[in-house]
DNA sequence: GATCGTTTTGACCGGTCGGTCAAACCCATC
DNA sequence: GATGGGTTTGACCGACCGGTCAAAACGATC
């Protein structure tokens, strides 16, 4: 208890400065998160954020380690799944839409530092990676080579998936007055999703 | 001649710094955008910047309207195109492709506006609800309604164009060890968005 | 109650930012 | 050569940034 009590402390204020930092993320965008504001959202002086996390730069990266780890944890798991290739790459598409839904803030964080080619491009370049070999030997055997190698269907895919979370809310309301987030939507734009694999994989397989 | 001597000063140097601006932008992104840096770079002072363009947000909002008018024009030509569905839809990609490869710092910077909302969103959001109108239209007899709408086809159309530009750099290299912005490898991302572009036009016509 | 390591604080640093302003400058006109 | 308008300059401002540091406060141990 007296030992808990000590210990305590140093982990709940550096996690609620990591907590603050997320949510700033979130909130305020990479311009937004300096050292003041997450001290003054996590109710704590400026200088403890140094001296629990070193710099803002080694924050930001814990953050975004967090959503990595979730992120590809989720996807090693549907990968793994029994089934036809066909069902396996719905699945798959599932898992990343349930994830991209969860925590929408992500596809915001990955496309700014990308975009921008951010200081912190080293971290998401390797996180990139990792995925894109996780997709490549999962889609290796269906698809082909040159303009229909797996490198291209990854990008495409995650294109697609991606970017309804970062543009569709700036298009605004959809055609039916509904908002590009409300549950109803999304459902569509999952629809949408699977519909284009399946045309994508009866062309493959027409073309063999 | 007099009267040109004393009033090319005002364009030159206005334009200098212009043309500084979306240099600066290309090479370091948004956060790069200082007008001292911009200054620097147009040999010229930093009081001047604010003389001619008023603030550096308006500067910024100016370079990016070059580029929307680029893209506005080429993309409006391109639909003008006599010829089949298919034929148009093909011509239109290619069109957009060549924009991309000929600015592909322009993905880059709307995408970080759009993934960081950005402080000049709203000029952004116009322009991307523009051109969503624009192929609305020209998509609207061609594909259906709910996760066949036009706004769908636009959204991952778009994405798929857009995001080779920022995110294949990120990649590396493909399997073949070509630079992702190696003549030869932007000819095969191309057949690449023809392929699927043709892979949901054969979808379409199959479920009428 | 003195000691000692950990945690917390507030004052402070150098640097960059966007932006302002009065004064100087240039040059065509009278 | 004086006048006056557009142009250019350099000095200056307040705000914010990341980061440091010595000193204070705390709490467990002896």
């Amino acid at each position: 208890m007296a030992r808990t009590q000590t210990r305590r402390p140093r982990k709940e204020k550096a996690e609620a400065i990591l907590e603050a930092a997320a949510e700033l993320l979130v909130e305020e965008g990479y311009a937004g998160l300096s050292a003041r504001a997450v001290a003054e959202r996590a109710g704590v002086k400026k200088a403890l954020v140094f001296y629990y996390w070193g710099s803002t730069s080694q924050l930001f990266e814990a953050v975004l380690e967090q959503y990595y780890d979730a992120h590809k944890q989720s996807l090693a798991e549907a990968f793994q799944r029994p089934g036809s290739a066909r069902e396996r790459f719905h699945h798959v598409l599932d898992v990343y839409l349930d994830f991209m839904e969860s925590s929408d803030a992500y596809a915001r964080i990955v496309q700014q530092q990308v975009a921008s080619r951010g200081e912190h491009l080293p971290l998401v370049e390797r996180h990139l990676r990792e995925v894109l070999a996780m997709t490549t030997e999962a889609l290796a055997p269906i698809v082909g080579t040159g303009p229909l190698a797996p490198r291209h269907f990854h990008l495409s895919l995650s294109a697609i998936v991606l970017n309804y979370f970062t543009y569709a809310p700036v298009l605004g309301p959809d055609a039916q007055g509904r908002e590009p987030m409300s549950a109803a939507a999304l459902a569509e734009r999952r629809a949408h999703v699977h519909w284009v694999v399946d045309a994508w994989l009866d062309a493959l397989a027409k073309s063999d």
